[in-house]
DNA sequence: GTAATCCCTAGTAAATTGATAGGATTAATG
DNA sequence: CATTAATCCTATCAATTTACTAGGGATTAC
């Protein structure tokens, strides 16, 4: 299951993608927009912020803002930050590999195999995408 | 994440599936075998008969046997009976769909339709796999 | 200097996960 | 028929995670 976390941040980022203006935008308003709780966004923005995605600026008339173009946003740079690893069992994580306690051999485990079908499937598809087309329509 | 519980359903169904034998596999052999503990799995298979893809043979010399071909038992099956639903959320689920609170037009929302997409790549492996392909090798 | 904004740390109730406990029921076997 | 070995069933529980909330500190525009 996605985490309501990761599912307010991309609608947050979305909605930040999709407003063409100068200033930064402000929690509150992505919140009423929204209809999520401010505190838990403003909790989700930070940690976006200090991954390096967000920027903000402080103060009145201070705010959110992308770091970088919509375009060059990769959903897996995203899912990574807010959900965690993409893969569904840390022995077929790409950036977060631990080994089973139980498995001898990965290579022979059915496990291992389904799950880095699935971890590749999912890639492509985080890999694929960006906030631009997530902010398209 | 997958949980310990789908994780020891799946191999412990590939364990049957590669055990040829007449008699059914009980408990506590697959439970030494593959590091699982005895009463956790015993409550797994129980799921798994009740879904109907495992039967069982009770008393002495009992224990778990496929229903079906393990070429027959797809991996959405056995997933959906272990995991849950297969989508990350359930306005995407295609088994346990339900409308989210928030979003008033599921067309727009940028969420709904990247999860659509993870999801149908998700599935793509899990009709594409059956429990023969786990056993081999 | 005051209002508006982000920043930061804690805490917390509810749900989920990963088990364990204890016994009831059923079947094979000598 | 008694014993043993299995599944079946219900209940319980500790640890973790999730989805928040509280309360204030720091910073900036005006």
């Amino acid at each position: 299951m996605l985490s309501k976390k990761t599912k307010y941040g991309l609608k947050a980022l979305t909605y930040i993608s999709r407003t063409k203006s100068d200033s930064p935008v402000q929690v509150s308003t992505i919140s009423k927009s929204e209809q999520i709780p401010q505190k838990f966004l403003e909790s989700i923005l930070l940690t976006l912020r200090k991954a390096g995605i967000l920027g903000s600026k402080k103060g009145k008339h201070g705010g959110y803002y992308l770091r970088h173009e919509p375009s060059e946003i990769k959903m897996t740079d995203v899912m990574r930050v807010l959900e965690g690893p993409i893969a569904m069992v840390p022995c077929v994580s790409l950036n977060y590999y631990e080994k089973c306690d139980d498995c001898p051999d990965e290579n022979k485990c059915s496990v291992h195999r389904l799950m880095i079908q699935v971890r590749d499937n999912t890639l492509s598809v985080f890999r694929n995408t960006t906030l631009e087309d997530l902010s398209n329509e």
